[in-house]
DNA sequence: AACAGAATGTCAGCTCATTGTCAGGTTTAA
DNA sequence: TTAAACCTGACAATGAGCTGACATTCTGTT
């Protein structure tokens, strides 16, 4: 049986929705707010369905936790903001669909199996990430180089999509360390260094650029194209 | 809706592009032919994705066009050549963006998606510099010279960059030293002179001036553009 | 116009900060 | 428990930045 969580706070729809669901077959969590929702997430969940505005904070903040934990459960967006890029916002931080309210109950429902239907197949949108020689399938950790399929550690991993993804920018160190390793961690910038070595000697030298001074960036390679 | 214009030669490419944008949402023109992307024109376009070569024109004359009426919409370039990917960015209010042929059409639609979300912002345009032939792109940290990109170090960009930003303003030595060197590096105000040296060199003479018994400003090629 | 003095242009070499590289100890994950 | 990953410190290599010396240009005065 799939396993569905709605995360709304406005409880006539959510107990709608619960109704239509159960009808489909699904069993259905409602939580009306995040701090409730955050205690479901212990369930195996097949797809959740999350509201833009809660009670207790916004339904994309609860989305970047997600996918700082590396979920990749489906999510479905519910806002009542019709302007466009809330929606797109909402679809980078890695939402699967969104509906704008008011909608049909039954046009979600679809939707939702839209979704359990993906995740069975393996077809959902595909996290890729190419730059020149670079390809990165961030679904599954997998990094190529070249065409050759490099096995990377988790933070030269981390370190190499975060410059592929932002290719031609360049990065201090202290930049770095915040963004790959996190506010938690305090390395010295010197381990970046050595970051950068070892995936430079799994990969190419010229993988990596160092701008004197300043930082490293995508070398050239990343903006070439191979063929 | 957000409004965007591809003009692309390729009809397959064209439309399938067009497909995927409308899937997001997008209201998107399709012009084979510049003569028919100028038609389009009247059109409040968002975002313009322009390829390189097309039957009546390049794509690059197009973007001039645009430049020369104060048009502020932002230009992805699609080119199969990778050696024109810094002239097309250093172009006085270059493009925004570009991407390679052959490219994940995901991505393209991705990148489409970071223009309209920085247009609302404002926030990449305060990230590149114009002053005549000048161009900085304070992200990357990349420098261009009448088109042609020129490695600085350091100091150098630190410095060329703040002159660039406040054209016609004279700073004496001391000024530069405080604010380019900052007030922890005591460093003789001779330095200044070497390092305007060597902009120079690597640049046109012409690019600093100097204020004899005050100090250096801009260059007057630094406010007039010159094409 | 010629001169002196000051400001600036120019160059080469030295210094030292930055970065590359590696080994070893510590932590983390299987 | 064991192996891998991570971080750190040490040392080497590199090159940017600084300085001092000398050349050149400019300015104001005679």
């Amino acid at each position: 049986m799939k396993q569905v969580l709605i995360v709304e706070d406005d409880e006539n729809l959510g107990k709608s929705l619960k109704k239509i669901m159960e009808e489909e077959g699904m069993n259905v969590f409602l939580a009306t707010t995040l701090e409730r929702a955050r205690t479901l997430l212990s369930e195996p969940l097949d797809v959740i369905v999350l509201d833009w505005m809660l009670p207790d904070g916004q339904g994309i903040d609860f989305l970047r936790e997600l996918r700082a934990k590396n979920a990749v459960v489906p999510v479905i967006m519910l806002t009542a903001r019709t302007d466009l890029i809330d929606k797109v916002l909402g679809l980078e931080t890695g939402a699967s669909d969104y509906m704008t309210k008011p909608f049909e109950s039954r046009e979600l429902v679809a939707r939702v199996r839209v979704q359990l239907r993906e995740k069975l197949t393996g077809k959902a949108r595909e996290e890729k990430v190419v730059a020149g020689k670079i390809l990165i399938n961030d679904l599954d950790k997998d990094f190529f180089y070249d065409g050759k399929k490099i096995s990377l550690t988790k933070m030269e991993y981390e370190l190499v999509k975060l410059l592929a993804e932002n290719p031609r920018q360049t990065f201090s160190r202290e930049n770095l360390l915040d963004k790959v390793w996190g506010y938690e961690n305090f390395p010295t910038t010197r381990t970046v260094d050595t970051h950068v070595l070892q995936i430079r000697q799994k990969t190419a030298d010229d993988i990596i650029e160092t701008i004197r001074g300043l930082g490293y960036r995508l070398g050239t390679m990343g903006i070439v194209s191979s063929n």
